[in-house]
DNA sequence: CAATACCATTGAATCGTTTCAGAAGTTTGC
DNA sequence: GCAAACTTCTGAAACGATTCAATGGTATTG
């Protein structure tokens, strides 16, 4: 069964296609035996007017912006999204949020759906691990549709928001020296996040500006997936006595610093009595 | 400066529409030099296909759903979002995310923006406390257009799916009772919502479905903001002596039975061991 | 050199609505 | 009984892109 149109409604109603659409709208200008007759031939027929059409006469009024994250189950990510749509709604913009899930045929349907329906410019997570797909940003910039990402896309020129890694990791660290700690270590990322290599550098850097040495075993690799890190710290601590141990912990996100604070508090080290 | 269509770029560059639709899809018909003197005017006027013209004429191909929530920040929501998306996925269809945040006029945005997207449908959370205003309801249903509601309207006919919250509310409190709870209290959440009501019901019904007896002051309303909740509960406890405490108390939501933890942890009221 | 193939371009038709000037029919006013 | 006013309805134009048959021009072939 094909859709049907407003035409078909007006043929089968034997009326023309403005008096249908004057039912529709509900204006005034139609008599009530019309239109009863006009609605009724509607459900007959399932008719379902085609908003793009409608959008596409009327002129495209509504004010919105898209944005792509990468997991809504990940805080990080809700959380910009939300902080967006309340600068976007003070700005009487709507936020359409939509989520990849890691997957690039996601992103791409996705940030196609922005340009196709006029949502008027879209935020961009992009996935750029592995061997990255771009063709679709590509596609993107060709009709000149505006974006921005959340992180470098090699082999593409655009305007990137991105964290300043290093410098958070430095402020971090000094934060913890002007404390007093001395014995500081980093739990780092993955190594195949740009991220990691960032806030490593940024943690060395702190050093590097500081009295204190920096020395190659204060960064250890544990990883941001929950059971991984976990067991990491775990191993990290039972491979050491207690004198060896740090004073303070520089993690790498939220996730990770859950699953220390778990191993930790298993281990029977105190946050913050015993580490910071 | 109005903005620039097809028919521009194509009089300016002195080439027919088709032309520069060719070139904007990156048809090989086109000859170098054309497509370049073209893409230079399209850069000179700023020009960006509009996608819902293109949508029109190409067909609505793109397969999705919105949902509209209440709260971006309170996990309940996003985790239906999220459980929405992935079924949707499995379907090939995208979800559209949006939040009304309270808002009625957000609300009716918002669900315009859906139909006249063509998004295929929508999912709606909507505002039902206070005077409801529903007429875009009821602009849905007069352009046919197919939603779920997640939470009863009166005076709108739809589908909904909503929380059994009689039904919720009694089987807790008949798991209490099946580990010997006697002394079982309700908090309950704000009068004017109709979840309030239900689970009071509920509450009543698995009394009158038992040997205990119900009593009036089994229900305390300490309303589900956080503050609000916090301050009731440390009001309710500290007007009576310990031998009158509950065994046990059945929550309203996740955020209220966080406050109330916050008091009783503050009142020295251990959970589980004094009160479950 | 005629026949054929190929290349680049045109422009009218199309997608499904809304709008609005005008027509046709009915009512009112004097 | 005629003009004016009102009510209802029509149908062509418009929104801004894409498509594709037709066209004219150039290159290739025997």
């Amino acid at each position: 069964m094909k859709k049907s149109t407003i035409e078909d409604v007006a043929k089968r109603a034997g009326v023309s296609k403005g008096t249908v659409s004057a039912v529709m709208n509900a204006r005034n200008t139609v008599s009530l035996h019309t239109r009863d007759h006009v609605l009724k031939v509607m459900k007959e027929l399932h008719f379902r007017p085609q908003g793009i059409a409608r959008n596409l006469r009327n002129g495209n009024q509504y004010k919105s912006i898209g944005i792509i994250i990468k997991d809504l189950n990940y805080p990080f990510f809700t959380a910009i999204a939300s902080g967006v749509r309340e600068y976007a709604s003070s700005k009487g913009y709507s936020l359409i949020i939509t989520s990849s899930e890691y997957s690039h045929h996601a992103e791409e349907q996705l940030s196609q759906f922005f340009s196709a329906k006029d949502v008027k410019g879209a935020i961009i997570a992009p996935l750029v691990d592995g061997t990255a797909e771009i063709e679709h940003l590509f596609k993107l910039k060709m009709i000149n549709y505006p974006f921005v990402l959340l992180a470098d896309v090699k082999g593409i020129q655009a305007n990137v928001v991105a964290i300043d890694n290093s410098n958070a990791i430095k402020k971090a660290v000094k934060y913890l020296m002007d404390h007093g700690h001395t014995r500081i270590v980093h739990f780092a990322g993955p190594p195949s996040s740009s991220h990691t290599l960032e806030r490593i550098e940024g943690f060395r850097h702190a050093f590097s500006e500081s009295m204190l040495a920096f020395r190659e075993d204060m960064v250890v690799s544990v990883g941001s997936r929950h059971e991984e890190s976990y067991g990491n710290t775990l191993d990290y601590f039972r491979e050491r006595n207690r004198s060896e141990y740090p004073t303070a912990i520089v993690c790498f996100n939220d996730g990770q610093a859950l699953a220390i604070l778990r191993a930790l508090k298993e281990l029977g080290i105190r946050v913050p009595e015993d580490i910071s």
